[in-house]
DNA sequence: ATAAGATAGTTTCATATGTAACCAATATTG
DNA sequence: CAATATTGGTTACATATGAAACTATCTTAT
């Protein structure tokens, strides 16, 4: 006589799309709440400084794929961010839809200040695993995003 | 003569908190539209109903706890789930402002459709890894949040 | 050269979400 | 046993967010 079928357990604090989520969630607030606080920044319009700090003259869509943010938040984070002075908008003279982006003078100097401060908490944050542990969990989280999203290639 | 002090360098694509947050959103959004578009519910929904279905009779603080939603997100969560019949409120006796949360027949029928929807697809998202890089993942996971969150513990 | 897409980016609108105010009931304190 | 503080939970309001519509420009095909 075949035996009652359980229905499968399932529980939360062990299921992963879960545990992934609460933990980004954890981190995100922490760094969130100090671009925020000290800076006045959201976590968006510190991702679009960061992409631009790092390739000066990108345009609004390549923002979005480096950030994964759709273009209506880079949109609306750029605009903020010139607004505040942080961030320059150049008509691109081969083709006019475009536009280049740079951080100004003073973007830059914010963002000089914001990376440290952010690798801080990062290390922070990572200090509770071995140098192995770090790496692992990096090619772990690498193997997982494949999975989750084959399409978008990331890192 | 001291070099030239190199600003640290930040390069999103490995920065723990933007790949955290890009594979946790594709992950949750990928589940999402799996209860959405399925059965109408919405991730927060979902929560209740499974810790509600782990713990009959948990009340909406508790609920809050375990899924870690703040309390206005689980009062919505509990009404719309009342509204559609998966979820029964019951005036504690003990403390009149309490209620003890259950699924009705309806709810318990959605979840044990759910669930296995639910575990297999994070079957799916886990099977790119071996079982010893599963283990290893949830146990730095664990690592992290408590650094992450160290005042609540979760699991 | 021109019509029919496609692309870059913004604006609009509807919904989701978080914070604070709030109500009711219980617990605490003098 | 009042007065006060605390807790469980909901409501109201203000802001954030995403989808779709829209504008302007560029590309492609005829």
């Amino acid at each position: 006589m075949p035996e009652k079928t359980h229905p499968a357990p399932l529980r939360l604090a062990t299921f992963l799309p879960f545990r992934l989520s609460v933990l980004s969630n954890a981190v995100s607030q922490r760094i969130a709440e100090l671009y925020d606080r000290e800076f006045g920044l959201s976590i968006w319009q510190w991702r679009v400084m960061a992409v631009t700090a790092d390739t000066p003259g990108i345009s609004a869509t390549e923002i979005g794929q480096r950030t994964q943010m759709d273009k209506v938040a880079v949109s609306r984070a750029v605009a903020g961010l010139i607004e505040v002075g942080y961030l320059e908008r150049r008509p691109s003279t081969d083709d006019a839809r475009r536009s280049n982006l740079l951080l100004t003078p003073a973007g830059i100097g914010i963002y000089e200040l914001i990376v440290p401060l952010a690798l801080a908490e990062e290390a922070q944050l990572v200090s509770a695993l071995s140098n192995k542990e770090q790496s692992e969990l990096a090619r772990l989280m690498g193997k997982l995003a494949k999975a989750a999203l084959p399409e978008r290639d990331l890192w």
